[in-house]
DNA sequence: ATGAAAGCGCTAACAG
DNA sequence: CTGTTAGCGCTTTCAT
């Protein structure tokens, strides 16, 4: 039973060597240069050692030669949450081969913090993508490498971003419950200090109020999770529909769920009584009756884009444009004709 | 405007230069090794001039010159299904600061293939954790630094690993299952290649058959989405009902999930006339009604001790024990007494 | 207590 | 076509 101690690792020397030519002409061969420079049978006879031997180039010493690294850093709260695990999927899908990527996420807690982002900057990363920050969190940031803002309007003046139109997904879901008869709507946002969350309550209410209606009840809840929706709409229920709700409007879909919940304890109706939206088109939609209509934010989109945009900005070293992804609202079952 | 060119980096000559000392004092300060060994006056002045010119230490020359990274490899198929990103979770919580994660998915197509496991082995890792690889993926492989398999029993007989007790977790779902009276259940497993899927398949059949009860129907899916195996089971299910099928196992319960919408479109009574289950215990339970029984997996837990171990392998050199996680039947709503 | 020096393994001019 | 040279920024003896 062997322990397994590790050989050494094969150098580009021992490469050379056992050509006979210089660790320089093996450095391009295997970078893909040699060809017009370098002797193809001398090429030949260097991969066949590559082979051999078994020789892989270090990363790290090749990117410290070289100047920079080639893996690019994405921070984000929680793999969990399916809004960031499918930027990650569609992130992934849209970088080159070459280049890898590094998590970095809270050590604790459900949010990042400056800590995570200190870790961020220390790291060496080529590029670095960071998705959804808290409002402040930004605001002393100094980039050490070509960075994108995700979801994050105007957190930073400076760095470029992708953006994921949500006021105007606010504009279309206004219009979807005014056109339905709702005037009073409750909101169940969530009290994480974000941009983009903050944007989704304001753009909404102001959309509803210049047609006539208006959110008339708010909720705001610390974590994202099913259950604490369930329970605060629960005890927030009596109020509401003492104030005439008829629509309830969540921050996050994943909320909305949990107010479904809440709604067959109690008894509601959904939809006849209350109509239900959420923001993000989470993957539970077949799984639960009725189907909610949400506001689909296109995570795998957004990872897709910044990807795109991260790789152009290394290639060419000019900071992409803003962009702005468009939102659009799935109507499914979940709402209704207003009930009074 | 200033597009924004990047300042030259800051480098410990700089510090050293500032302070009047030379690199290696700064070397041995910033890394906590000048307790005893520098002057505390002269740390004093290295701190604040690394403070005032914002030096960071740069990871790759660090790494480079050490002779060995900070960064551990994480290969999964894909972050986006619930089970990995959980083990992600748990991995991440569970490693030192110091060790930043890098992830290796698949390029494209919904598992990894020796692709990724090559490029796992390219990119320099201090080590690797490969989460649930297919059966033959690792026949030829040479770890090239410390390796964990997880939830892979024997993929590798050199390489240790975190596994689940998979057996133990199928003879408490065969003791549930024939102590309601099933005598005949059928099965919807998942055709990926890979060892614990067909160990769940194996291990249930072989557990039902001691206790008199069978394994009398199969389903095998390619694609681990919901709606395959909602199609999948309405075809099969007259032959099924025909076979005396009281009971449906489902390799992973994402597929559960299917065959319960299935069911529901068929007009089947679960659990009155057809119990159902799955293996992982996602997150989805409070969500759907009834809600399911299924084997909880503890993905969470198999990451926070892959990590672990692999620290520990780090630290002493010595690879862990392949150890075992005990798993356990969750009993929800979705089993009851065998209608026949 | 501190500095000089020799690398880590690779890349990028520059000579020939 | 190929080798020589000079680093990349840091760590680590080994003198002083």
């Amino acid at each position: 039973m062997t322990t397994g101690a590790l050989p050494r690792r094969v150098t580009a020397r021992d490469v050379a060597r056992r050509v006979g030519c210089s660790v320089a002409t093996v450095s391009l061969v295997v970078n893909g240069k040699g060809e017009g420079r370098v002797a193809s049978s001398t090429q030949q006879l260097i991969w066949e050692a590559v082979a051999d031997l078994g020789y892989r180039l270090n990363q790290t010493a090749s990117a410290l030669a070289r100047g920079r690294s080639s893996t690019i850093g994405f921070v984000c709260p929680d793999p969990t949450n399916p809004f960031f695990s499918m930027v990650l999927e569609g992130l992934s899908g849209a970088l080159d081969d070459e280049l890898s990527l590094t998590l970095l996420m809270p050590n604790q807690g459900s949010d990042y913090d400056l800590g995570t982002l200190q870790r961020a900057l220390a790291g060496d990363f080529a590029g670095l993508i960071i998705a959804t920050p808290g409002r402040h969190l930004m605001d002393g940031f100094v980039p050490t490498c070509p960075t994108l803002l995700l979801d994050a309007a105007e957190a930073h003046p400076r760095i470029p971003g992708i953006d994921l139109d949500v006021v105007g997904a606010a504009g279309q879901l206004a219009d979807h419950l005014a056109g339905l008869g709702h005037r009073a709507v409750g909101y169940v946002g969530v009290s994480r200090d974000k941009a983009s969350l903050q944007t989704r309550r304001q753009a909404l209410a102001s959309s509803l109020e210049r047609l006539g209606s208006a959110v008339v009840a708010d909720l705001e809840l610390d974590v994202l999770t099913l259950s604490s929706a369930r329970d605060a709409f629960s005890t927030a229920w009596p109020a509401w529909d003492a104030a005439g709700v008829t629509a309830v409007v969540c921050g996050d879909e994943l909320h909305a769920y949990g107010v479904l919940q809440a709604a067959r304890t109690l008894g509601i109706d959904v939809p006849g009584r209350l109509s239900l939206v959420g923001f993000n088109d989470l993957p539970y939609s077949e799984l639960v009756q009725p189907r909610l209509t949400s506001v689909n934010l296109s995570a795998l989109d957004l990872g897709a884009a910044a990807g795109a945009a991260l790789q152009e900005y290394l290639i060419t070293g000019e900071p992409p444009a803003t962009t702005m992804l468009p939102t659009r609202l799935v109507v499914r079952e979940s709402t209704a004709r207003a009930s009074r």
